[in-house]
DNA sequence: CTCTAAATCAGTAATGATTACTATTTTATT
DNA sequence: AATAAAATAGTAATCATTACTGATTTAGAG
């Protein structure tokens, strides 16, 4: 049902050395220098199946892009708004405010997005 | 500098009046049963408005929609991602897991967003 | 090694949420 | 009432993302 392809490890090569956060367009750029001739649509293509397969997340911070990140593992994502960086916390160190702090980071706004099955959902069936 | 709107009002009426979350489409068809004309760039003009000087959040989930929020505290949204539904759950109840367990909700994939200036541009200038 | 079906691809067109634009109306102040 | 700034309705433009199509690649069987 899945076959390789030469694309997607690209793709996840690209995603796995860096920890900047990439939109789609950054990934495609990037991965343009592995594979000339990529096409974006591939890209978007793969940056979903690997979502959804659990190999990479996504973190929306509000600036009408939608992040990649290869680090799959649970962590929080610091978004400063005035140069737009994405810090990487990892989840075992430290409660929201500590953590904050320990980064010197101003919190102003938070919001915390758990992606799961709702009660609800989960009695009614698996999937 | 900032004029007192009727179409504003109604905005922020019909956001304080939910706890549904809604997306500018649906904020706008909500308030077409206030104000039967207002047009759709109003609407999202005043939600970035009242968004620039804290009167109401957003939150974006992933759907590829900007969702509002009238309850500008901070707060935990857990998001199903069967039926959608967005759950408020206010930050002094308990820790991540704990909030999770109380809500009969199973976490999957959890992304926190934390808004502010990183030290590098806290430690710059003022603004 | 062929053969075949399913999966994937490159390239391009379409979609649709959001933003920008413009002429008109409303607000707040004198 | 007069005036300037702010806001509006309506429409057009933008652009990230998705859908589509005919060609290519993959994986497994013979």
């Amino acid at each position: 049902m899945k076959n390789y392809s030469r694309q997607r490890e690209a793709i996840l090569t690209v995603l796995r050395s860096t920890d900047t956060h990439p939109t789609a367009s950054k990934v495609y750029h990037k991965v343009r220098e592995i594979i000339p001739n990529i096409s974006l649509g591939t890209v978007y293509r793969n940056l979903a199946q690997l979502k959804e397969s659990g190999e990479i997340i996504s973190v929306n911070v509000g600036d009408g892009f939608e992040h990649f990140d290869g680090n799959a593992k649970p962590h929080i994502h610091m978004h400063c708004k005035k140069c737009s960086a994405i810090i990487d916390v990892m989840l075992n160190e430290d409660v929201i405010s500590d953590a904050a702090q320990k980064n010197g980071f101003v919190p102003e706004n938070m919001v915390l997005v758990i992606n799961g099955l709702c009660k609800t959902c989960n009695q009614n069936d698996v999937n």
